[in-house]
DNA sequence: CCTCCACAGGAAGCGCAGGAGT
DNA sequence: ACTCCTGCGCTTCCTGTGGAGG
């Protein structure tokens, strides 16, 4: 058992592992000069005295909206003004309620508490306001999360009508661009009267990034030259998301540390893509309902016994598909033993059609060589390593599945 | 050609939990 | 604190689809 001095005296390729955090704002924002001074542009006239234009930004993960828009708040906190700004993230602030009640609470002591009347709030905040003259900016982080988006945005807006002194103006953040026409025209219109759109980064850009992070990140020399072209290249092809990137490089990183080795090389970049990929396969299996991951179970457990596809001969590449019936009474099979009630045969397509959403599965429709119309269905990962990360999510019922042997 | 097979996926409705309204 | 309402997960029922088999 190590005692904690020596776990602190182990030598480390890390200088500082913030640094690689997704949460982690630098000073400097390389390729993004010309969104941070145009989000500056939108909310400079709150710094004045008025009312600051309504944003909307839109990017794929990783691109740097959040960033950069932490980066411009973090320099209009160090102006003197009157004008004050809150960020909030609508994944857990997720209604009209749950985000006006955040804001309040934010500046009025008062309202700390939960339980008053939405009524209440609105006019407590609008005294504040009108109250000092203040311009408020609300970012809102993922906006696309929250449920009557519609109300929330209006009311917003509404707040200035009645506003003689102070305002309110919105920053909204999301990386989807169809949930846009969600909104009402009238919504739509307030909010995106300033519009901003973040584009993925190319291998290049991630590299010069990941090359910022790692001077500060790590110790000098830690990651071989080829290894970051590797790191930028993987992450760029598959997202342009530069927090897959760094994720990439701190794994690599705890990776050579635990074998006591000094230097990131590729073969540690590549542990270190499958090691991620293996974790972000297993955070969404985690969120699967149970009946859904024993869906998935049966899948990788029948493509591994093989299905009566590939039995009959009726594939030519060699593919081991299974039929849609199939899987479906494997997975009732699984059911029975683990004694879990077994859901419709309705429900288990719609199941299929999520998990392939998310990439866990692969289908195609059935073609010549098929009696009838039905879906061939595959792993989308190797079955023995799903096998294993949904045994694990599984947790008790592992029991079961040894019965079931 | 028609019929049957083996499914896909739409529509309606049901029970329940949690939030809004009073 | 009470009901009322609404969204969600799910079942039941049903119509559609494209090739196989007669």
């Amino acid at each position: 058992m190590p005692s904690f001095s020596e776990i602190l005296q182990r030598r480390t390729i890390f200088r500082d592992k913030d640094v690689l955090s997704p949460h982690y704002v630098p000073d400097v924002l390389p390729f993004r000069e010309g969104e941070v001074e145009k989000i500056m542009l939108v909310l400079s006239g709150a710094l004045k005295g008025m009312r600051a234009g309504n944003l909307f930004i839109y990017g794929k993960t990783g691109t740097g909206k959040t960033c950069s828009v932490r980066h411009v708040m973090k320099k209009f906190m160090q102006m003197e003004s009157p004008a004050k700004t809150v960020y909030l993230n609508c994944r857990i602030y997720n209604s009209k309620y749950k985000v006006m009640h955040k804001i309040a609470k934010e500046f009025i002591p008062e309202l700390e508490k939960s339980g008053f009347g939405i009524s209440l709030i609105y006019e407590k905040l609008i005294e504040w306001l009108a109250g000092g003259k203040i311009q408020l900016i609300v970012v809102l982080d993922e906006i696309d999360m929250v449920k009557d988006l519609n109300e929330l945005v209006y009311t917003l807006v509404r707040t200035n009508d009645e506003l003689l002194g102070g305002g309110i103006s919105v920053v909204g953040i999301s990386n989807r661009l169809s949930f846009k026409e969600m909104l009402d025209p009238r919504s739509k219109s307030s909010l995106c009267e300033t519009e901003l759109t973040f584009a993925p980064y190319d291998a290049e850009k991630m590299k010069a990034i990941l090359k910022q992070r790692l001077e500060q990140g790590f110790v000098q020399g830690a990651v071989d030259e080829s290894a970051l072209n590797l790191a930028a290249a993987i992450a760029a092809t598959e997202s342009g998301d530069a927090r897959y990137a760094l994720r990439l490089l701190l794994r690599a990183g705890e990776i050579v540390d635990a074998g006591g080795g000094q230097r990131i090389d590729d073969s540690h970049v590549e542990e270190a893509r499958r090691s991620v990929e293996g974790d972000m396969i297993k955070e969404v299996i985690q969120t699967l309902p149970e009946n859904q991951r024993i869906v998935l179970y049966a899948v990788a457990n029948l493509s591994q016994k093989g299905g009566r596809y590939s039995k009959l001969g009726g594939n030519e590449d060699g593919e081991n598909f299974l039929l849609s019936g199939e899987v479906y009474e494997e997975y009732s099979r699984v059911c029975n033993s683990l004694c879990v009630k077994k859901r419709s045969a309705r429900w288990y397509r719609e199941y299929l059609n999520e998990l392939e959403m998310l990439g866990l599965i692969t289908t195609i429709e059935s073609g010549r060589g098929m009696r009838g119309h039905t879906r061939l269905i595959k792993p989308g990962y190797p079955a023995e390593e799903l096998k294993k990360i949904v045994w694990e999510t599984m947790g008790l019922e592992e029991e079961g599945k040894k019965k079931e042997k």
